[in-house]
DNA sequence: CACGGATCCTGATGGC
DNA sequence: TGCCATCAGGATCCGT
């Protein structure tokens, strides 16, 4: 489920319900990809002030610290007052006064990690290679394709790195490259400025859209109160295979990049 | 050092 | 309540 609006729409379905809740236990299951990196009972205590999110990672800014979450590939988030008793994999509890944070993830690819400070070692291990923010100020036309230029790599490689801009998963890349035209084998030095701008314009309307609707999902994505997309943001290529393309009608190709599947039209989208 | 590949884990699905 | 292979939206580490 989560790519970046995936996050989003979680941290903002949760953020103010949490916002000044004191924790008063904090319960870890079966082992996530990383160790939590303190004691559990430690953060008892602890105040959460509020929830931010940086790429595909939720801070959760306590008085002590910070508590960085990532949902991987299969987690997800439910904040409620009187959750059940926690289930298979279900591998965190965070009780507070106000709510228990719930992280339910099958495949274990989610992390929880505390950090002291976000410039400790622990937090920029995990953040300080991160990009810019897709939907902020700080991503513009003109400097992504200047990095562009220095990447030899297939362009949709370069996105889903998340070095030069985060938050673009493997849905969302191949969206954005039929949105801007541009093949996701095109390595990524040879497109034109014109043609940088159009995909970082197409980037920013794509996860825009996408947080706008309450997260995308192909399938079963819900926020942490639990209502699932309604959405049904009609994918124009992703999951498309040999389907015409919504444009021109040419089936819709499917290739291998790096292990992960990419969809494409090859009329539209060009080397 | 930029790049490509292997890897962590469980569940769903489809072919036989 | 069949078995096996394949695939799944992420991100790090490691060898070249």
């Amino acid at each position: 489920m989560p790519e970046l609006p995936e996050v989003e729409v979680t941290r903002l379905s949760f953020a103010d319900r949490i916002a000044g809740a004191r924790i008063v236990a904090l319960r870890m299951g079966k082992a996530l990809r990383w160790p939590l990196g303190c004691e559990p009972q430690t953060l008892t205590g602890c105040q959460v002030l509020g929830v931010r999110r940086r790429g595909k990672y939720l801070l959760l800014d306590l008085d002590a610290g910070l508590l960085l979450l990532h949902l991987g590939m299969s987690g997800s988030l439910r904040f409620e007052h009187s959750p059940g008793e926690a289930g298979k994999h279900d591998h965190m509890d965070l009780q507070t006064n106000q709510g228990t944070l719930r992280l339910h993830d099958p495949r274990r690819f989610g992390a929880v990690v505390f950090a002291h400070a976000e410039s400790s070692p622990e937090a920029r291990k995990l953040l300080g290679r991160l990009g810019v923010e897709p939907l902020g100020d700080d991503f513009q036309a003109k400097e992504f394709w200047q990095a562009l230029r220095k990447r030899k790599t297939m362009i949709k490689q370069v996105l889903l790195g998340g070095e030069l801009v985060v938050g673009v998963g493997n849905i969302y890349a191949s969206e954005a490259l039929f949105m801007a035209g541009i093949r996701p084998s095109t390595r990524a030095e040879r497109i034109s400025l014109a043609r940088a701008t159009r995909l970082h314009a197409a980037i920013r309307t794509v996860l825009a859209r996408a947080v706008q609707i309450g997260g995308s999902t192909l399938k079963d994505f819900s926020n942490a109160q639990g209502e699932s997309g309604y959405f049904q943001l009609e994918a124009a290529v992703y999951g498309r295979e040999g389907l015409p393309c919504r444009a021109c009608g040419t089936a819709i190709k499917a290739i291998r990049q790096g292990q992960r599947s990419t969809f494409f039209c090859p009329v539209c989208q060009k080397p």
